[in-house]
DNA sequence: GTAGCATGCAACCGATCAGTTGCACGACGA
DNA sequence: TCGTCGTGCAACTGATCGGTTGCATGCTAC
């Protein structure tokens, strides 16, 4: 195991699979936003889906917040924005378009 | 096993790993280009590498060239283009930074 | 209060993965 | 030509992961 100490570790692992992702993207745009729904619009299990809700969690992709009987989860951004940069710092020394992607993120 | 039929699963997935990530690092650099070469800078063996770079091959990270009796990596930036756009199309949602991203990747 | 629904916890299975060791093949140089 | 160095292939191990089922807990509504 090599570390470089950074939280783009878990948002790589955490969009790695087409399920998590799926929900993720369920989550961004709002349209399920707790595990039981998220599981009737996939082919999966709840149990799957909180699973990978709690592995997005630790990701800090998603946020929980207790509702009375029910735990409704919305994404947050601030994650994906260190992912980006950890390419962008690979890909500068090829691809200047990655260049000024990370104009857009420094200064926005 | 949920598919939205795109590469960026495959970079995701190669991205995932500390120890590729390291590799995919050091052939960006142009710090090392053969698997021995990286193998000797890293805590892993050299099939470990080589297992590394396959995968990294596949995901069309790096392009292998033979010359002679060596294998030389180089990277390929194009991968990181379409993942930055699948985290730019979930992202876009909550997060105006990312939209300004997208911007930025639309019109270069 | 009681039935129903959402969640949480735990055990289990099959598959994949990161890493290793060992050996065979092919190119290069003395 | 012969030793050496870089690579490729194969088998194996241990760990992790995605997914399941079963059961317990707790809130809510009637």
């Amino acid at each position: 195991m090599i570390s470089d100490g950074t939280q783009a570790q878990a948002v790589f692992a955490a969009l790695a699979d087409p399920t998590r992702r799926a929900v993720l993207r369920s989550v961004a745009s709002g349209e399920a936003s707790t595990a039981t729904e998220l599981a009737a619009h996939l082919p999966v299990s709840r149990q799957a889906v909180a699973k990978h809700l709690a592995l997005l969690e630790r990701a800090r992709l998603v946020d929980a917040q207790r509702a009375g009987r029910e735990v409704r989860f919305q994404a947050t951004p601030g994650p994906l924005g260190e992912a980006i940069e950890w390419m962008e710092s690979v890909g500068t020394q090829w691809d200047e378009r990655l260049a000024a992607l990370a104009r857009a993120i420094d200064k926005p």
